[in-house]
DNA sequence: ACCTATTAATAATT
DNA sequence: TAATTATTAATAGGT
């Protein structure tokens, strides 16, 4: 079609190269619009010059991904990139690491023990043995917290007993002043009576226990 | 082209369409074939008829991921956007998975348990109890099961020392035969020794203990 | 699937 | 580079 046949081989002459390819880029896109139009056809075509320059065609109500997405489950060809590979590959890494993980939570657990031999389940036997000490450890030392944090609320509560005891008397004191009239000079000296004790069960201790 | 022009609109005839697919298809592929080899192209086609059979292009010394990781980086517009995010959306929901476990894994071990208030220890040491209580069953079942096989191989031994009894004394009756000459009549009754017992320490049992 | 009249694409030229 | 046009190629409708 043309002013002579041509041979399909490429275009030595570069003017008339990038001309045709101009004209025929145009041709294609055109009867891809043509057939996704007549045919319902989804149709997706990537052109690029020999200079680099992309052209491109995409039928309507759809999309290069989506194409390329049905592409690759149609045809089981696999487009994806590098990125993709690596990505899918690190899938792979976490979900074996999943499994082992399962696999030994599982066994700690004690469950699936059957297929293992007795042998295999010495380490096991050990793990658990082992956390377990450990907990009991961990526990201990907070029962330990808890007692120190009981006695030093002993201690506080003795204070504030005390303080109590000191305001009760200084208070009768001036009640007395106040129904004796005021004596400057008297005095009221303060002193800690060291016999003063709070009762071991004291009734804020037990929400603490 | 054709005997009559057409419109480019859907054909509503369904015969027609197909075979107007089928023919202008077979167009779009030897055109981009052509423009491929006339002007060095790079050119990809994918066509999907309406019945969602596929046929596609792509130009020699070329490939379609090649194509298409060219058009990402040329068009900046990204191809594999939706692949993507459900491939990061599944590692990141494989590595929650992951850690969760880990976390299990070490507080099993008594690892990692000083952020825990000893509510949430509580949990932990039934679960350890529990896995201790099961393997201990399964060892119990081991032992059991190799009792039994000891009590078994204890029996085989009392049937073969029988045997091997029954030879010495068939042989040192046949010896005799052949110092003092056959006697066809003679008679070698089989008698079970009801009294015959297997030494309890027997050596063989000593390796199954 | 083939045929062919007709339209559409395009190579060469301007 | 764009328009023109002679010619080939594609294809619509029929068989």
């Amino acid at each position: 079609m043309g002013r002579g046949k041509i041979e399909i081989k490429r275009i030595e002459n570069s003017t008339n190269r990038q001309v045709t390819f101009s004209k025929r880029r145009n041709g294609i896109l055109k009867k891809a619009r043509e057939i996704s139009v007549l045919c319902e056809a989804e149709v997706g075509v990537v052109i690029f010059s020999s200079a680099g320059k992309l052209y491109d065609f995409c039928s309507p109500k759809t999309s290069l991904p989506k194409i390329l997405e049905k592409y690759q489950s149609n045809s089981g060809r696999i487009l994806w990139d590098e990125k993709h590979k690596s990505l899918s590959a690190e899938i792979d890494r976490i979900k074996k690491e999943n499994d082992n993980m399962q696999i030994e939570l599982r066994h700690l657990k004690g469950e699936d023990l059957t297929p293992l031999q007795p042998r295999e389940l010495i380490p096991i036997e050990e793990a658990l043995q082992n956390g377990l000490t450990n907990l009991r450890d961990k526990q201990m030392d907070y029962w330990r917290m808890l007692r120190r944090n009981g006695k030093m609320l002993e201690e506080e509560n003795k204070m504030l007993a005390f303080r109590l005891h000191q305001q009760e008397v200084a208070l009768s004191g001036s009640m007395r002043d106040l129904e004796l009239g005021y004596h400057p000079d008297r005095e009221f000296a303060v002193q800690m009576p060291m016999t003063f004790r709070v009762q071991p069960n004291h009734p804020n201790l037990q929400e603490n226990k």
